[in-house]
DNA sequence: ATAGGGTTAG
C-alpha cells in the first residue's frame, strides 16, 4: 500500500519540477523511483520534451513496457515544440489510441507552423469529435496567420455545431475584430461576455481594450480599462497605445504617469506607444524628455523603434533637419520603416528635395517593395519630371517589382466583406459597379476632378480614370451606402493608404450623402476621419 | 497531455 502511495507522490513531484522547468531535479526523481509506472514515464517524457531532449524522451517512450494516449500526446508535443511537424505527424498516425487531444496537438502543430491547410485537413477529418479546444485552436490559427475573416467563419460554424465558446474563443474573435475594425461584431461579443457571465480576466479585458481602441471607441476601452480590477502591463500599453493614436496624447501621458504611480514598470511598447502619442498631438517637448528618459530613469533601452518614432515625431513638427540628424546618427542602421517616417514629414512640409533623398535610400533598402516606386513616381510626376515617372515604371518592371494590391474590408451585418482592386467576384459587384457609376457622375457635377497626378499609384494600369474609380476602398465604401441603414457610420479599413484622389471624392462623398466615413489603415492609425466632409 | 492578449512610422 505505501509503495503505490509513494510511487503517486514522486509521480507528483516530478511531475512539479517538470512543471517549473527544473529538469536535473525531475531526473533525480525519476532515477531514485524505485518503480516507474505508466504515469510517472509519461511525466518524464513531457519534462524531458519541455526542455528539448525529444531524443531521451523518444528512448524513454520506446522503453516502456506499457503506453497509454497520454504518452502518445507527449511525443506529439514534443515534436511539434521541436518545429518537427513530420516527425510529430509519425507518431500520430502511428498512435493506436488517437483520442480528442492528439488530434488537438497536431492541429496547433501544423498551425503553429502556418500550414493552415494540413491543420484545417484534419480539422474536418475530425468531424464531429470536435471539442471546443479543436475549435479554439482553429479559430486562433487563423488569427495568428491574419485569416480574420476565416475566424470569424469558424465561430458561426463553432455556434451552429453547439459547441460553447469559452473566454479563450472570445480573446481570438476580439483580436480578428480589431484587425477588420468589425466594431458591430465586437460590441456583439461584448454583449455575449456579459450574458453568460464570463471572468473578464487581463487577457479578455486587453483583447476588448484593444478591440474598442482599433475600432475608434476609445471612450468604450477606458471604461472596460477602469472597471477591470486587476491590470498588467497588455492592459496599460493597450490604452496609451489607443489614446495616443486617437489623438489623446495628453490622456495617454496622464495614464502612463498613473502607471508610474501604480509601480508597473514600462516596456519598449509602452514608449512606443507613449512617444507615438506625442508625436501625434504635437506634444514635442514631452516625448523629448522621455525619450531622454528612457534608458537612465526607466531602464528601457530604445531600440529602432523608439528612434522611429523620434523621427515621425520631430518630422511631424517640421523639424526635419534635426528629424534627419536623428536618422543619421542613430546607433543602428536606419531601416525602411524610419525612412519612412522622414519621408512622411517631407511631404506634409512640401520638402521635395529631402523628400527626393529620403525615397532614394528607402529604393536601395528595399528593393522589392512596390510602394516605394511607387511614392517616388508620384513624387516626380507631382513635379512634372515625366521623365523620371517612366523610369520608376521601367525599374519596376525590370527589377520585377509587383505594387501590393489594395484591399479593402468593412463590416455589415456581422460579415466582412472584402474587396480587392480590380476583384470582381463580390455576388452584388453589378450594382456596386453601377453604383460607382453614379457616384462618378455625381462627383463630376459637384466639380470633381479626378486627380491624375496620382495614377501611378496603379502604376500597371492602362485605362487611368477607371483605375482610380475602382480604388478597393472606394467600392467598399459604395457598397457601404448601397446596405448601411442611414445615420451609420461606414468604417472600412484598408490595407494601403488612400491615394490623395480618393481621399478627397471621400469627402465630397461624405459632404453630398451626409454620411460620415472612417477609413483606417489595416492594424494602424485613424488614416482619415472624415467627419462629414 | 491540447487552446488566448498589446508594438510605431511611408
Amino acid at each position: 500500500m505505501g509503495f503505490v502511495f509513494d510511487v503517486i507522490l514522486q509521480t507528483g513531484l516530478l511531475d512539479y519540477y517538470g512543471k517549473v522547468g527544473d529538469l536535473t531535479s525531475a531526473k533525480r526523481v525519476f532515477a531514485e523511483m524505485p518503480q516507474r509506472d505508466v504515469v510517472a514515464n509519461n511525466a518524464m517524457i513531457s519534462a524531458l520534451g519541455k526542455h528539448g531532449f525529444v531524443e531521451e524522451a523518444h528512448n524513454l517512450f520506446d522503453g516502456m513496457p506499457e503506453r497509454n494516449s497520454c504518452s502518445w500526446n507527449s511525443m506529439i508535443t514534443c515534436y511539434c515544440r521541436l518545429g518537427d511537424i513530420d516527425s510529430a505527424r509519425l507518431f500520430f498516425d502511428r498512435n493506436p489510441v488517437k483520442d480528442v487531444v492528439s488530434w488537438n496537438v497536431m492541429i496547433d502543430g501544423y498551425c503553429k507552423l502556418g500550414q493552415l491547410m494540413n491543420a484545417e485537413g484534419l480539422f474536418v477529418q475530425m468531424g464531429s469529435a470536435k471539442n471546443c479546444v479543436t475549435w479554439n485552436t482553429m479559430i486562433s490559427g487563423y488569427v495568428q496567420y491574419r485569416d480574420f475573416r476565416r475566424a470569424m467563419y469558424a465561430f458561426q460554424q463553432m455556434q451552429a455545431q453547439r459547441v460553447k465558446p469559452t473566454e479563450i474563443t472570445m480573446v481570438s474573435l476580439l483580436s480578428a475584430c480589431a484587425h477588420l475594425g468589425a466594431l458591430d461584431m465586437g460590441e456583439w461579443i461584448h454583449g455575449y461576455i456579459r450574458r453568460n457571465n464570463f471572468k473578464i480576466d487581463v487577457v479578455l479585458g486587453n483583447g476588448l481594450i484593444d478591440m474598442y481602441c482599433k475600432c475608434g471607441r476609445v471612450e468604450a476601452a477606458l471604461d472596460v480599462f477602469h472597471g477591470l480590477p486587476v491590470k498588467n502591463i497588455f492592459c496599460w500599453n493597450s490604452i496609451i497605445t489607443g489614446l495616443g493614436m486617437h489623438g489623446y496624447g495628453k490622456e495617454a501621458v496622464d495614464v502612463f504617469i498613473s502607471m508610474e504611480k501604480e509601480g508597473i514598470k514600462p516596456d519598449g511598447v509602452t514608449f512606443v506607444g507613449l512617444l507615438c502619442g506625442c508625436g501625434h498631438s504635437g506634444l514635442i517637448s514631452i516625448g523629448r524628455r522621455y525619450f531622454s528618459q528612457m534608458r537612465g530613469i526607466y531602464g528601457v533601452e530604445p531600440g529602432i523603434e523608439h528612434y522611429g518614432c523620434m523621427v515621425d515625431l520631430l518630422g511631424r513638427a517640421g523639424f526635419l533637419e534635426e528629424a534627419l540628424e536623428l536618422v543619421r546618427t542613430m546607433p543602428m542602421k536606419p531601416n525602411s520603416v524610419v525612412w519612412g517616417s522622414l519621408l512622411r514629414a517631407c511631404q506634409i512640409h512640401k520638402d521635395t528635395k529631402l523628400s527626393e533623398h529620403v525615397t532614394q535610400q528607402l529604393l536601395e533598402l528595399d528593393p522589392h517593395d512596390g510602394g516605394n516606386y511607387v511614392f517616388l513616381s508620384n513624387l516626380y510626376a507631382s513635379l512634372n519630371r515625366w521623365d523620371e515617372v517612366d523610369m520608376c515604371r521601367k525599374l519596376m518592371i525590370e527589377r520585377g517589382v509587383r505594387k501590393t494590391p489594395g484591399c479593402s474590408s468593412i463590416e455589415v451585418e456581422n460579415i466582412v466583406h472584402e474587396f480587392v482592386v480590380g476583384d470582381t467576384s463580390h455576388p452584388q459587384f453589378p450594382q456596386i459597379n453601377a453604383f460607382l457609376d453614379r457616384i462618378a457622375k455625381e462627383l463630376k457635377v459637384h466639380g470633381h476632378e479626378p486627380d491624375t497626378a496620382s495614377v501611378l499609384h496603379d502604376i500597371e494600369d492602362e485605362e487611368k480614370e477607371s483605375a482610380i474609380r475602382y480604388h478597393s476602398e472606394r467600392v467598399a465604401v459604395a457598397f457601404g451606402i448601397m446596405s448601411t441603414p442611414p445615420g451609420k457610420i461606414i468604417r472600412v479599413v484598408k490595407n494601403l493608404r488612400t491615394c490623395s484622389d480618393c481621399h478627397s471624392a471621400m469627402k465630397l462623398i461624405s459632404k453630398v450623402t451626409n454620411i460620415v466615413f472612417a477609413v483606417r489603415l489595416a492594424y494602424e492609425r485613424l488614416e482619415a476621419s472624415l467627419e462629414n466632409g
